[in-house]
DNA sequence: CCAAAAGTGTTATCGATACACCCATGT
DNA sequence: ACATGGGTGTATCGATAACACTTTTGG
């Protein structure tokens, strides 16, 4: 496909670096729906600015390993310490810097001459409610809804690190829940927990049997304190304990 | 990726590309053990020759999709095609070549000057019967037994990759068994089946309720064979047919 | 008193586990 | 005939799934 060059083997690599860069799939739970924080791109072209979404993201540094680079970039953008981070999967297509757009916009923001960039794709989780620095001297970042994702076209080949993030952040909440908590309000409802399983599993859990079933969890602790100002009956409020909670799952994935 | 947004903390990033490269844990089955396979390396010292042993692995290529790069390495090493291939894990410590005789290494055999590798990990399962080529030219390649990882120092960080290999094949298997058959035989017996599943998962699966399970496996078919020169009541034929199987995993994985 | 959502238990079904004896083969 | 591993069924238990009415509150 891409593979123009299948000369190699015998000979010798030619002595050729990518870039290495770490990109960041950060959602948000607003309690409707699943957000991604995206960054704003602006290029100016002869006809005009173009303007584009992206993941936040960089190219690593020298000294830095992967984890500390994710956890760098979300810092320089949210001005947030401690968020939850998980390695997910590398993308290192050759042409997934090939658009011109992209290289354009890569040379003049980097000043630096751009191959080919491998990027370590990172999913990160916060708590909506966190107040994030939206706009600094060069980035403007916003929520975006996830189910525009689908009509929006965002930069290189971020659209597919985004949906490898959805399928990966869905397969580990089958197994291990917990990161749930990460998306939602340190106080929650039970309703809202549910909420959020549901809209990323895609599922339509029973009332009753999904509060049996996560009241199991360790570290889930109900509080004596209800929500206030809600115009009906006021839910109780839930918080979970991470220091309580078991690393060790149960078989159910609690 | 690449976000120049933010003034970059003090100082601006350096310039600097690290190389890229693919590692890939083999592993096979020899009806007793979990085999590993690994390429030995022999580095002319001062004081005689040092010899240890490393991953399959190799600097990506020009215009080399990732997993182009893992597959070009297995077929380099075995003379392989189709081999079953999963990227699990990348590993960016800026340490991670910093051992000398590493970089040492390294600049013999690339003659390039090596300042740091990102590498990415790569799971490859291959059924051990398949006759590859052990040595060639430039490499010796020998199966070892994974118990015996615990005692030898592998090149670079390769012992943290091999483990993390073994975690997520773990994790797999928990999730789709399926990936078993790509270490067994062809044609296998229910209990070949079974002792592979329990050593990769170290449990102690009861033989009645095993059948029970896997025999829901979808594509898995009892053959009219059984097999041949044991001593013993000959055991049961069974073949795993990718083509009936279904993608979609039932709830416990199969 | 009406609307809206919260809260709460029991039964049925299904899957997982525990468990022991006879069978086929080679020597 | 014996040693070795192969092959098979049932009963119990626990987990998940289905299901509906009453309560609280604000407007």
């Amino acid at each position: 496909m891409t593979n123009i060059h299948m000369s190699p083997p015998p000979s010798a690599p030619l002595p050729y670096n990518p870039h290495v860069s770490v990109d960041c799939v950060v959602f948000g739970f607003d309690g409707e729906r699943l957000k991604i924080l995206l960054i704003e791109r602006t290029i100016s072209e002869v006809n005009g600015n173009y303007s584009d979404k992206k993941l936040p993201g960089s190219i690593i540094y020298q000294d830095e390993d992967l984890d500390t680079a994710a956890t760098r970039v979300l810092n320089e953008l949210t001005g947030l310490k401690n968020i939850f981070l998980h390695q997910f999967h590398s993308f290192g297509d050759p042409q997934r810097t090939g658009n011109p757009r992209d290289r354009n916009w890569l040379e003049k923001t980097t000043k630096m001459k751009i191959g080919r960039i491998v990027t370590v794709g990172y999913l990160a989780l916060i708590k909506i409610s966190r107040k994030i620095i939206f706009e600094s001297e060069n980035t403007t970042a916003r929520w975006y809804d996830i189910e525009s994702l689908g009509t929006m076209k965002l930069a290189f080949d971020h659209n597919s690190i985004a949906e490898e993030a959805l399928r990966y952040i869905r397969h580990q909440v089958m197994l291990q829940p917990y990161m749930l908590f990460e998306l939602l309000p340190r106080k929650f409802t039970m309703t809202q927990l549910r909420n959020l399983y549901d809209l990323i599993l895609e599922t339509k859990s029973d009332v009753r049997n999904f509060q049996k079933k996560v009241l199991l969890i360790e570290g889930l602790e109900q509080l004596d304190e209800v929500q206030k100002n809600v115009p009906y009956r006021a839910p109780r409020l839930y918080r979970f304990n991470k220091k309580k909670a078991t690393k060790e799952r149960n078989k159910h994935g609690f």
